[in-house]
DNA sequence: GACAAACTACGAATTTTTTCGTTGTATCTA
DNA sequence: TAGATACAACGAAAAAATTCGTAGTTTGTC
């Protein structure tokens, strides 16, 4: 089970990273359904020819595999996309608060109101973090 | 207390937010300093002469405000620093999830072990964002 | 088979981003 | 005052990202 190419050399654009996203959400593709998209996203056209070369310079760099065997050529995102997201937001975090995930985490939250489903699921998800962070050892570990 | 000039055209690029962060950091800088800074953060040498083109580049986009009155210069970050994150955070937002920054934070918090303290950290924050999601006001809106 | 429609491939032009070399001027030091 | 040092301005250019136009192929349809 190993698909996805050697690592990119570079990090994706922004473009790219929609279109990874597209492809990710919609599954395999076609360039027109992918020049859609992206201009739905965008609110503005893309032209046809625009996202095929997109999706032909990501094919190079290995972002994306093809499927040739029909006429119209079918592209698929070649990466983990949790890998993918993570590296993009690690690079961020990077950038705006000198490699503090957590600190990214908190802006995101505070920047838009979060459903009270949302929260909780938040709260889940820190529950979990905690009980993997300390795992169950008792009386270890006092605190150094 | 109004210093902020115009909100910029377009979005910070990479570099240019990793200097507004130096900027924010250390508050006003001259291009010495941003050079080194930067080099630092990139582990690779950054010329003078570079740093203070982006410096100048961001100062014609007004990014930053340049203080003439010494021989050398003096930068500042010429936005608020919440409101320049804000933008990039939605903007990855967009791009990895469709908008929804809460999943980005969820994606954050799992890229990297955070410590307990941060996750007690966020746990306040949480309290406060529910606190502010429903108000005080009991036994009204039954479910709308 | 001729015509139209749908696609990919190529090549090229534009626009941004990133990086420096050079020049001229001011400042400092001996 | 002469020489060295520091710095801003300018210009140029290399590297990336973005956008299309055009041409050639394949796949129907009549």
């Amino acid at each position: 089970m190993k698909s996805d190419s050697p690592s990119p050399s570079r990090r994706p654009t922004d473009t790219e990273l929609s279109i990874l996203r597209i492809l990710w959400d919609h599954g395999p593709a076609r360039v027109r359904k992918v020049a859609e998209e992206l201009s739905r996203e965008r609110g503005e056209e893309v032209g046809y020819t625009t996202a095929l070369k997109f999706l032909q310079l990501m094919h190079e760099k290995g972002l994306v595999h093809r499927d040739e065997s029909e006429r119209s050529h079918r592209y698929t995102a070649a990466h983990d996309p949790d890998q993918i997201r993570g590296k993009a937001i690690g690079s961020l975090a990077d950038k705006l608060f000198g490699g503090a995930t957590t600190k990214l985490a908190m802006h995101a939250l505070s920047s838009k109101p979060a459903s009270p489903e949302e929260l909780s699921q938040i709260r889940q998800l820190l529950d979990q973090l905690e009980s993997e962070n300390s795992p169950p050892s008792p009386g270890k570990e006092p605190s150094t």
